[in-house]
DNA sequence: AAAAAAGATTGAGTGAATTCATTTTTGAAG
DNA sequence: CTTCAAAAATGAATTCACTCAATCTTTTTT
C-alpha cells in the first residue's frame, strides 16, 4: 500500500497545481502572488519550493499538460489524413491552433515560451521542450504517412520538410501570442499560405 | 548649438549603455544588479529609469545594435548572391550565424529573446521585433533576387518561401541558444540540410 | 538678473520571489 | 511503545527590480 507520505505529497502537488491554475486564470500570471497560491493550496511558501523550482516552473507544468492534449488530438489527424497534402497540413495546424486558447491566455503562452527559452535546464522547461520535439515529429510523421499513402512525392526528405513546416508554425504561433489583436483565423490563413509552395512541391 | 541638457542626456545614455554592456558581458545579465550598472554609469538608480523602461529594455537596446550589424553584413550577400540557390542560402545564413556570438553570449541572447516575447509592447522590444521583420525581408529579397537573376524558378511565391526559411532559421537559432554545447557549425549544418528540399524546389 | 516654470536627478522605500536555519512529522528499528 | 534519523514543512529574513515625493538644475520669462 502507498505510504502516508507519498499520498500527502501527491495531494499537495495537486493542490498547488490547481490553486495556481485557478489564480493564473483569474488574475493572470504576474498578479498571482506566490503567497496567495500557497495559501489557496494550504501550504506554506517554503513548501511550494519543495515541489517546484520556481514560479515559472509551475506555469510550465500547467502549459505542458495543455500541450499533451494538443498532441493527443493531433494523433487523430495523423492516423487518417486527408489525401491532398495542402488539406492534410491545414487540418493538422487547425487542430493545433484551435486548441491553443481554450485554457491558456496569450499572456500565459508568452510567459511560458519566454521561460522555456530563458531557463532551459529547469525540469518542466525540459518537458516543455520535449513536447515540442513530439509535435515536430508529428508533423514529420504526417508527411511520411502521406508519402506512404502515395499522396506525396517520395523523393523528398520528409524530415527536413516536416521540421521546417513545424518550426515555421511554431514561430508564427509566437507572433500570434505577441499580438493581442490577431485572431486564430488570421494565424491559420497566414500559415496555410506559407505552406502552399511546399504543398505544391510535395503534390504527386 | 545643442543645449547643455541635450548633451548631458546623450552622454548619460551612452554611459548607461556602456556600463551595462560591460557588466552583462563580464558577470552575466542576472548578476548585473541595477545598482551596479547605475554606479558604473555614474548615475542614480532613479535616473536609470528616466532612460530605460526596465532592465530588460536595456539588454534589448544592446542586442538591437548587434542585429543592426548583422543586417548590414547581410546586405553584402543580397547584392551579389552566388548563382546556385543552395549556395546563396548557405552564404546568407553563415553570415548571420557567424556574427551572432561575437559580442553576445548565448545567455544574453536567451534573455533578449525571452523578453521580446514576454513584453512585446516595450519600446526596444518593438525595435527588436522590427529588426526581425527586416531580416525576414532580407531573406525574401534574396529569393526574389535569385528569381530576377534567372537562378531560381519564378512560378513560386518568393515571400512565402522566404518567410518560411527565415522563420525556420530563427527558431533553430533559439534552439542553438538554448543548448550551451552546440557549436555554430552544427547549427549551420542542420539549417542547410533543412533548406535542401526547398533549394531543390527552386532550382531552375 | 531675478523669478518662475519645466525638466532631471535622487535614494530611501515598497513589494514580491526566493532562501535557509529551525521545527515538525513520518517511518523504521529495537 | 520509545527512540531516532530522514524527510518535509515552515515563515522570517534576504535580495533586487522598480517607484515616487522631495530636491536640484537648466531654461524661459519678465
Amino acid at each position: 500500500m502507498t505510504g502516508l507520505r507519498a499520498r500527502q505529497k501527491a495531494d499537495k502537488n495537486r493542490r498547488i497545481l490547481e490553486a495556481a491554475a485557478q489564480l493564473f486564470h483569474t488574475v493572470g500570471y504576474d498578479a498571482a502572488r506566490l503567497e496567495d497560491i500557497a495559501h489557496l493550496a494550504e501550504v506554506s511558501v517554503g513548501t511550494f519550493y519543495n515541489y517546484f523550482e520556481n514560479k515559472g516552473d509551475l506555469l510550465l507544468a500547467i502549459v505542458s499538460m495543455e500541450v499533451e492534449e494538443v498532441l493527443e488530438s493531433g494523433k487523430g489527424v495523423i492516423s487518417a489524413p486527408p489525401p491532398d497534402v495542402a488539406d492534410a497540413l491545414r487540418r493538422l495546424i487547425t487542430t493545433y491552433f484551435d486548441h491553443s486558447l481554450v485554457y491558456l491566455s496569450k499572456q500565459m503562452w508568452r510567459t511560458a515560451m519566454a521561460l522555456s527559452i530563458q531557463q532551459p535546464a529547469t525540469p518542466f522547461s525540459r518537458r516543455y521542450t520535449a513536447l515540442d520535439v513530439l509535435l515536430r515529429n508529428q508533423v514529420c510523421d504526417l508527411i511520411a504517412r502521406l508519402q506512404a499513402n502515395g499522396n506525396a512525392r517520395r523523393d523528398v526528405d520528409a524530415r527536413a520538410i516536416g521540421e521546417m513546416i513545424f518550426n515555421n508554425l511554431n514561430l508564427m504561433f509566437t507572433e500570434f501570442a505577441k499580438c493581442e489583436e490577431m485572431p486564430v483565423a488570421t494565424l491559420i490563413d497566414v500559415v496555410v499560405r506559407q505552406n502552399a509552395p511546399i504543398a505544391g512541391l510535395l503534390h504527386v
